[in-house]
DNA sequence: GTGTGTGAACGACTTCACAGCC
DNA sequence: GGCTGTGAAGTCGTTCACACAC
């Protein structure tokens, strides 16, 4: 069977490089997430650079790591000074799409999906949850946050008259695949899961697993079988 | 600054091996955790051999893979016929240490945490809440679940005085540092952690991170510079 | 014939090390 | 002198391909 596709292509935005495009490992996706995180901390420090020594510090990697990340998007440093903390947060958030509102639906009513949204980040970062869903009738028209729980066989046609760019789905592993199936059908391209379980979708559809069983197995692993 | 180590050691116990050594990838003790998950599905179902086809098939990997990943471990397959479904989901829960209970404490008394310890595979699995903490006065005290929430300032003894395997920390960003180096000093050996930040921790502690919003802004990421 | 076990080949990410610029 | 940018080297995990066992 086809493997889910590791890269994505950046296309880069400076005049001399319009036409090239790199291939961005899925872990250098996620350091520059961290990366954005602490600079935005030192720029409402006031502090105006930061040498890769120091965001490597901070970020628990190393400082030839951090400048062949940000290297895969232009030379933003300064030889002898380090990184301006505004100008490469903005650029940033730019790189990873974090200018603009990403619409967002929850499907599973329970305490994952309301932790998620009740996270400061999750706002602050420009992700919306323009509807929840559920399939337990209980749950159905009870007030969510700002939202309203809605059935879970309206999300097909919800999403498909309105704007979704994210699905979160926080629902037991055996209902996951119909799910995915659905939304995906319905034209949803980017997925977050909190189900146990492996989801097969179209190479085009972005997926994030978060298995917290997984997690914690690998805990109990390590446990076990530490390095005396 | 060292780098957290990536690999654990695997004492092998069948006697031709019992003084080898093995360092297993992290990325193959999340697969193990997968193929354990499906293989007592099968079980369940009463199917007796599954394949390293079929496996792959189901936990979204190739063939080769299972049987690299499951050979570290000795020879558990027949040639011709696959593995036997029951005999590899004991060996598998031996190997990632899941025959026995592990004592968790869980910090934070949010959604997160009682989503956590919700969690079927949770206690399913041998892990075991033996106490909930929060520094928040209004939490302190009222139950939770089975438990009362706890004074955070009782932690540190606590762990000194019970045992305690695994931390799950389910705070902000900005305390989880002074929590880390807590319970680390009170003797906790693995860490499963939901804030959004970089964890400090001598080289023996095993310590995992959840990151949400890493996970929402790869998305993003891939939902702007998908491949077209 | 069917499917495992595994060394070898491959590919991807990380680290090194140094030229180049401030 | 200090720090970035980057090809080259290294390391590690995955895939291949085939001998071998049932």
């Amino acid at each position: 069977m086809p493997r889910r596709h590791k890269f994505v292509k950046y296309f880069t935005n400076t005049p001399d490089m319009a036409l090239s495009s790199k291939r961005i490992a899925e872990s250098t996706v996620r350091r520059l997430s961290m990366y954005l995180r602490y600079l935005e901390g030192l720029d409402e420090s006031g502090q105006k650079t930061a040498s890769s020594d120091e965001l490597a510090q901070l970020c628990g990697t190393t400082p030839a790591q951090v400048r062949k990340d940000l290297s895969f998007f232009g030379s933003f440093g300064k030889r002898g000074l380090g990184y301006p903390v505004h100008e490469l947060s903005t650029r940033l958030r730019d790189i990873m799409g974090l200018s603009q509102a990403w619409q967002v639906v929850i499907v599973g009513a329970g305490k994952i999906g309301s932790a998620l949204a009740e996270y400061r980040g999750f706002r602050q970062r420009g992700f919306k949850v323009v509807g929840v869903y559920d399939k337990n009738p209980d749950k159905i028209g009870r007030p969510w946050g700002e939202a309203t729980v809605q059935n879970i066989s309206d999300l097909a046609s919800d999403v498909l008259t309105h704007r979704v760019d994210i699905a979160v789905l926080a629902i037991p592993a055996d209902d996951a695949q119909d799910v995915v199936d659905l939304i995906v059908a319905a034209g949803v391209r980017a997925i977050l899961s909190f189900a146990p379980t492996s989801l097969h979708v179209p190479p085009h559809i972005a997926v994030k697993t978060v298995n917290m069983a997984m997690e914690l197995e690998g805990l109990s692993y390590a446990l076990t079988n530490r390095g005396d």
